[in-house]
DNA sequence: GGTTTTATTTTCATCGAGCAATCAAATCTA
DNA sequence: TAGATTTGATTGCTCGATGAAAATAAAACC
């Protein structure tokens, strides 16, 4: 508590600028609420510290001295945002001031064992990470499972048993340069679309993953919720079928195809249960789901009170004639009903979100105020069409 | 930005002292890890502004000088936290040190329109603290509703329904000398088992409210979780049942009630299905009030990943025989089950609660720091003991 | 009564912020 | 083209607040 006033203005000029990117001196010491004298002090000091430097001044259409405009440097670093699924990894790798670089979209080797598993994701991460002249500074991992806080152990994880345990994430942070911080799949989902998707302007926000699993997650006031145990979210585990049957036995595509099975119908795939005019045993087995998925969808709302429930994964899309329908369903039920939305960066979300959060990360290791990176990054703009144009792009760019 | 070094200072040192109450400037020195010497002057400002005081110096065992022990001034005020109920409204005045003063259980004269309710909760109010010699500072209000924190508007309160929508609230602080804040009356049940009863020590805890209607609340960091819309912890809103029978209709009291009449069995209370001996059909009905209380208990358990669920209201009384039971089914369904607890503060929770509650909003107002608040106020002792001997304290003690 | 120990206050050097003057770099105007 | 004007950035200066250390205070010990 001693002179700790210059290393707190530092802060604040430190995010404001990464909010109001770029910015003049002035702008900053409007903003932060600092005098000029000593923006220009703690100005020099952060240029000295390599972490901002003046760029182009812009054309200024004023009278007067040009403003010099500042800016994180270029050549910070990157991170990478990692979804490891039980199928498919994508890694979307991302600048420093926010921009997605590169998206990579590849099977994962799920029959690996452990070394060779993290052998794999390591390679593949400092393979598409090293083509930037610019140094790695943090991954963040979305896993299909969950996180035990204290001892960073993962569990949960039917899909992919190889990780579950600590060794996996020990074994791989040794592997990689930076810092690695991991997740559950749905919560980085959540805060992708809480940044740059469906729920973009919605604070308080919740997601639900219909895949062939069934994974949620929750966020207030722009922070994703995340208990010690990772047991937030696992609505999958309502016993709300006779005999104590699951939810995620009703709302997920696994589900849905046991329980034709069950009912002696031929299913190909879980999408043909919302085909636009069904047999009625078909119809049967839909209103089912249906039924399972409002539950999940009344979970989710009264547990943080969200304006959105973005929808994501392989059976979201399929229900997508549903939507309004099911938005009309659940005001049925529930006073007040948030706003159903599909995921806008599709399959995306997830590795979109672990770069927000390794984004996150760094800041605040640079030195941000903790309770301004829910807003952060600022000033980008990332979706579908931006992601897909990048994912053949060749990861040569020298950054800066 | 300017120099708000002395008002941080100053609430470090505020915040240290209530949480170490009472400590000497030493003492305080070192918790803060500010200089002695700045301690001597913050203090200095703090007794000039009337907060603070010296108090008796403990006898002390060491050798040299001793130290002068330091406290919020006991003359400083009161507060009160009223649990408005549908049947009884029951008040407890609080020290500004936190010790409970004066506890009153009262019949709420759920007949009286919308400002006779007001004239009489306000008398009440303003009538049990002023029997003591400080003033009343704050007032928190729990109320059988949800707070839609916008607008200030209370919904969703079928028990009490003259106090649906603002002019109630509104009303109410116009007629109390002082701030008066609301929030539903599960919420402060938690906030109460926190703080003394069953959830102490568990930062990351839940209430389930069984009475004749059915209430939750959700904690994370000692902090409960309160949505812009009040729509956190509805629970009873799940549409588990068929033909989307809603979970209130099942784990309530009145939904017991109701599910007897229908199945056209006699039951004097909710309390006769846990008689230890039941008839078959009894039996049958207590299997289905026994799988909504699974599924309340394993939603409330995947919203928050609480170590402890708190289980309170007047049916909570009648199962406590089978919680070893219940704990044993909730682990079945649930991998990491949180303990379950009854309510130790028995229908005080509320009130108590809100009066911690009123508290935290003191000390906020009177400079502590924002993080520190979940852990106050500290170094008291309350249990249902204490508050059962206070019901007849006649409130004519002079404080401090 | 002197010594030792511990708490508090005072003294004093230093640090860092803001104000205001100054410098810098534009556009505008004759 | 040379001021005048406007706006941004820097610098000199003062002042307030902190912390280290010295001084003082108040106890126990011997």
């Amino acid at each position: 508590m001693v002179q700790d006033t210059r290393e707190l203005n530092r802060s604040a000029v430190l995010t404001t600028l990464l909010l109001e990117r770029p910015a003049s001196r002035k702008k900053l010491a409007t903003a932060a609420g600092i005098s000029a004298a000593t923006v220009t002090r703690t100005v020099e000091q952060l240029i000295g510290e390599d972490l901002i430097t003046e760029t182009q001044e812009i054309v200024s259409e004023q009278r007067g001295r040009r403003a010099v405009q500042l800016d994180l440097r270029a050549d910070l670093g990157i991170v990478a945002g990692v979804d490891l699924g039980a199928s498919k990894t994508r890694i979307v790798i991302g600048h420093i001031h926010g921009t997605p670089l590169a998206v990579r979209e590849l099977a994962t080797p799920g029959t690996l064992d452990l070394p060779a598993l993290i052998d794999w994701l390591a390679g593949v991460i400092l393979d598409l990470s090293s083509g930037f002249a610019a140094p790695l500074r943090q991954v963040a991992l979305g896993v299909p499972g969950s996180l035990e806080i204290p001892e960073q152990r993962i569990s949960h994880a039917p899909n992919l048993p190889q990780i579950e345990g600590t060794e996996f994430l020990a074994a791989l942070r040794r592997s990689l340069p930076c810092p690695v911080v991991c997740d559950n799949d749905a919560n980085f989902a959540l805060l992708g679309e809480l940044h740059f998707g469906a729920a973009a302007h919605s604070p308080n926000a919740a997601l639900l993953s219909l895949g062939f699993g069934l994974g949620s997650a929750l966020a207030m006031d722009g922070r994703v919720l995340r208990g010690t145990r990772g047991l937030v979210g696992e609505f999958g585990q309502l016993p709300i079928g006779p005999m104590g049957a699951r939810l995620e036995h009703l709302v997920t595509g696994g589900g849905i195809l046991r329980q034709a099975e069950l009912a002696g119908i031929a299913l190909e795939s879980p999408a043909d249960l919302f085909v636009s005019d069904p047999a009625p045993r078909i119809a049967a087995l839909r209103q089912q789901f249906e039924q399972g998925l409002m539950v999940a969808l009344t979970a989710v709302s009264v547990s943080c009170d969200p304006d959105t429930v973005v929808l994501s994964g392989g059976l979201s899309r399929a229900l997508a004639p549903e939507l309004a329908r099911y938005q009309e369903l659940l005001g049925g039920h529930l006073r007040l009903a948030p706003r159903l939305e599909l995921a806008t960066l599709d399959d995306f979300s997830g590795a979109v979100g672990a770069m927000v959060s390794a984004l996150q990360h760094c800041y605040r290791d640079l030195g941000a105020l903790p309770e301004a990176l829910p807003r952060l990054p600022r000033g980008v703009h990332v979706d579908r069409a931006r992601l897909a144009a990048l994912k053949s792009v060749e990861p040569v760019v020298p950054v800066g």
